[in-house]
DNA sequence: TATGAATGAGTCTTCATTCAT
DNA sequence: CATGAATGAAGACTCATTCAT
């Protein structure tokens, strides 16, 4: 289990470092300390292997989503909730969150794959969230795809301001995104 | 003139199509009808050309939000030209929206190319609003850059969603998201 | 012995299949039901492993051509046995018939091997009947290694169109075979 | 077009030295003074070099097996013919004979290369002329294409022993063998 | 003995780049 | 300017072989 783990590590490293493009077998081989056969014991192929890792971030996340999420909390709460969640995985895990921003329009992923639901169905949650909400009147009546959409959206690109240091997130602009999001879709 | 014209266009199609990554020479001599040499009497090298590329692209994107602004007219009026100029670019020239958005933090794309301004300056005047807004306390106090992602964003993740059709944007969405934005940042 | 057996047998299977050429250990061991490490028990290497089912099908092959041999038979009698013999061994075995054709002229098989006699010196029986039969005025002069290969020559290659099924051989088509051969060399 | 002779040559020579399992790319760069992507301007992948070479190889022989054929000469004179011009061939060109004898059968060869008949149609010639001679009662009754291999099989194997210096071959052994391939399929 | 995970030298193949025309 | 045959470094991948268990 170890040496398929350092491969998988390695490639999310680089991938990160460089960008899928530039991950060679050379690179993952010297970087992951094993040897240039041994992926094909755990991988079929590269392809194989990128797709892989991208699963198994996809889970990380799902699960990370949903941390303390307490399904009888107000609405607000909830939504609070799915956003901070999200928020702070792009943070604590930005190779993982920037390679599935990335890659989930990319046509290297298996189409399979991206549309895919994770384990954790933390995107039914959401969109069983906003229905509930436009039911009660509170959230504004539109497409609920669209409006899941939005409320991800403002999380990722926040996120890509903040890789680059654009500025910082501390608890203030935290609580300003969370926010801004909730306002954007109210009534 | 044509050749080049030729040779990036078949590029940004390629990219399109099968992501920078595929995109190889033999390919795009062949999309764009010249032979393989010709390239270097117009690029350095395939990493010159897609910079290239991406340069146009920006510059294009550029030009295209400022259309109609009216630097007179109301805060809202000037907010609602920007954020629905973006939107109809991505919704046009859907090819250029999302090579600049995937390739705007990768490492492909040479770091100053990246954080430079187009030569219209098209940044600077959302920046701009978004700081008069905040000195006549109708959008929040909050960093003016993180503001900025906010905003774009929005329209960036809703376009994503257009593209691989999970909603229609006719003029009844078109409405609701400027208006979400613009709630977003409101006091 | 099994084990080792159980190889050989795989070997001479998968080089029949698809050729020695394409014979890898993986599909070896898989075929074999060994483990990869195994077959250094019995074998020193690939070459050696093709070499022992060479030399196995030879020895095979010789022992065969010499059943029922009587040498106090009639010449005719003695050499129709030989071809007969010959001939059934090619029909029944096919595998090994067609490996030990193919390679007896390849430089993959050991110089040593390919020239060396069987254990049954099915080879000098054959030599000595020509000389026998040249003594006696029946068989045409000529190089008796001439004349062994002339009347091998005619088995070998009737056997190939059998298998790829250009024609039947039955009790009509084999008699007709054996009287050729004879007439081929007579005076 | 020079090159890719070129090519094809060290291809057949490396064949006939090694074996076509030992030919590497890297032996055929060499042998062939050419760079190792050059191969792919005129050859799909390896296999499609292999058989281009033995498609040639067929050709060429079928063009050399007529040579001096005349449709009006007497039968025996016409199959004598046929059978010199086959074992001038072989030993003429020792290369180009022992890689089609030994492929013929082989899966890396495509099927349809070596049913197929050569574009000169030696083999349609020998049929016929075998028919005729069983029409006539002079040639056996017997299956044609049993009798066709019969006679060819004689050649192939004589030759083979040839290439391994088990005997010369000179003007008497060739007549002794056509004879001997004359009288094997006489009534 | 038997195993199979790990190895890395070696294989085929791709592809950006050059240069003579 | 435009071409495309030729190149070879670098890529993905294979496979016989080793070795700890």
């Amino acid at each position: 289990m170890s040496k398929k783990q350092d491969i998988m590590t390695a490639t999310l490293d680089l991938i990160h470092e460089e960008g899928l493009q530039s991950v060679t077998f050379a690179k993952l081989f010297k970087r992951a300390n094993v040897g240039s056969g041994t992926i094909y014991n755990y991988f079929a192929n590269k392809e194989d292997l990128v797709n892989e890792v991208y699963k198994e971030s996809r889970n990380q996340m799902g699960e990370y989503l949903l941390q303390g999420y307490d399904a009888e909390a107000s609405l607000y709460e909830r939504f609070k909730c799915l956003q901070m969640n999200r928020l702070r995985f792009g943070m604590h895990f930005p190779k993982r969150f920037l390679f599935i921003d990335s890659y989930s329009f990319s046509p290297y992923i298996a189409r399979e794959l991206r549309s895919a639901e994770d384990s954790y169905n933390s995107s039914q949650v959401v969109q069983d969230l906003i229905i509930e909400g436009q039911r009660q009147g509170v959230i504004k009546e539109m497409d609920s795809h669209l409006c899941h959409q939005l409320v991800h959206g403002i999380i990722s690109s926040i996120l890509k301001g903040y890789y680059v240091e654009k500025y910082p997130l501390n608890e203030l602009q935290i609580q300003q995104i969370i926010e801004a999001s909730w306002k954007a879709i109210l009534v």
